[in-house]
DNA sequence: GCAGCGGGGTGATGATCGTCACGATCACCG
DNA sequence: CGGTGATCGTGACGATCATCACCCCGCTGC
């Protein structure tokens, strides 16, 4: 079947194969169903904006598959990326059920399917729906979970090396493949937008990775990037 | 009546004067008459350790009076406070819904009465009220926007003292007092408990509150602070 | 071809801030 | 009243990293 952004779309969650493996949408059948009714189902193309830090909430994004960058900005124009979700995610949950702005802007980095609920929508499915509001309460708690480990990291790391170190240890965790030259993981973020997610400059990530390089710790082949001593890293990191 | 460490005390949720200003507590006299049958109120002084980073969730503990401090430490020692807990606050929440180890931990800084509730019953008043798990699901969100917030100051702000400055108007602005010579806060910390808030040295804090005072940004009497040119320390935010 | 652009590499420089070191105060207590 | 510990003040020094500046490379479109 074609489809665009050559994305497999499941428009239907009833029938969504994947769906046991998601946190949120592991629900029953009947839940599923009620949301079936209410969302509505979007395919986006790379660097959408899905909503806007500051804006009023208009509700929830399920993250079916693709990726998105969470990210805010000072007012002198530095951003930082809070965060990349992943497939299962809900996005906006807390500014919608506060009914205060959003907190970060969302903008896709891949082709990418989401499923919209309208607020209205999203807090009446919650309110009559005890199983919708437990798996919202459970996302939301997922969200504190990894916003506090980015709070470590951000308030307790000593040195900038040390917060590379820690990038590159979570990625091996999350997406790494076994290789016999260690793991390998495929870099998908440009220099900037590391440094984005360290709160540091693009120079600085340059200069790091070349670092590492140098001292035999990882390995770049275009894209691929190969932890070669992972305790040496795991040395570097503190928190 | 006599109580301990000079708290007013207030067994029963169900007669609690402020229970209707707090966000999580304001329910139904039904769902409180619940929260009553599975609560133990404590009393804590000064100091108390709550619960640690990394252990087990025994369950949640409800804030009804006192403050709380929560922090988190590298294994270097240093530590972060990630936040102060006030009155009306659940902490723990996410922990014992994910059943994963609590990711700070927390410590009374001034006497609290503090109401306990073991997770399997936490759980079940969640799953077995509607009102409950909505009304969680509200301050889960709160906690998720705190942690945003603070991960944007900890990332975005380019100078100590902009983390400093902007530490000072937040104060301002949650406990501050007018006065003729500006808002007074009351300082209750420690320069050693402000610089782990905004992630620096006690020196560093000593340091740049002296320049601000230099430079009549500030008064200091006391444990009061006086904020003198607040627009001058706004200027010094971008976040 | 070549201009334009996004991405990466690198050097020079200076400000910031962590670290170490030492003193000064003040409260509390035997 | 001296001792002890917590807190604050301050100087000296050096490492780290942001900033600016420039270059290189590969790609795209004309």
């Amino acid at each position: 079947m074609p489809s665009p952004y050559n994305l497999e779309v499941e428009y239907n969650c009833s029938e969504c194969r994947v769906r046991a493996e998601r946190l949120f949408c592991n629900m029953s059948e009947e839940t599923v169903g009620t949301l079936d009714t209410v969302k509505f189902t979007g395919l986006y193309p790379k660097g959408s904006l899905l909503f806007v830090e500051g804006e009023e909430p208009r509700g929830v994004f399920i993250l079916c598959s693709g990726r998105v960058k969470l990210t805010t900005s000072s007012t002198e124009g530095k951003t930082l990326i809070v965060k990349i979700a992943e497939p299962g995610e809900v996005l906006g949950a807390s500014a919608t059920i506060l009914n205060k702005p959003y907190e970060v802007s969302a903008e896709t980095i891949e082709p990418s399917q989401l499923n919209f609920i309208k607020r209205d929508d999203f807090m009446k499915f919650l309110v009559g729906n005890a199983e919708a509001c437990m798996h919202t309460a459970q996302q939301l708690s997922e969200k504190y979970h990894s916003a506090q480990r980015e709070i470590r990291s951000l308030g307790l790391s000593q040195t900038t090396s040390e917060k590379l170190a820690r990038l590159l240890l979570d990625w091996s965790e999350k997406g790494g493949e076994q290789t016999t030259k260690g793991v390998r993981i495929k870099v998908l973020l440009t220099h900037e937008e590391i440094a984005q997610m360290i709160g540091t400059t693009r120079e600085t990530v340059t200069r790091l990775l070349s670092d590492f390089r140098r001292r035999k710790l990882i390995e770049v082949k275009g894209s691929s990037l190969f932890i070669i001593a992972k305790p040496a890293l795991e040395n570097m990191v503190s928190v």
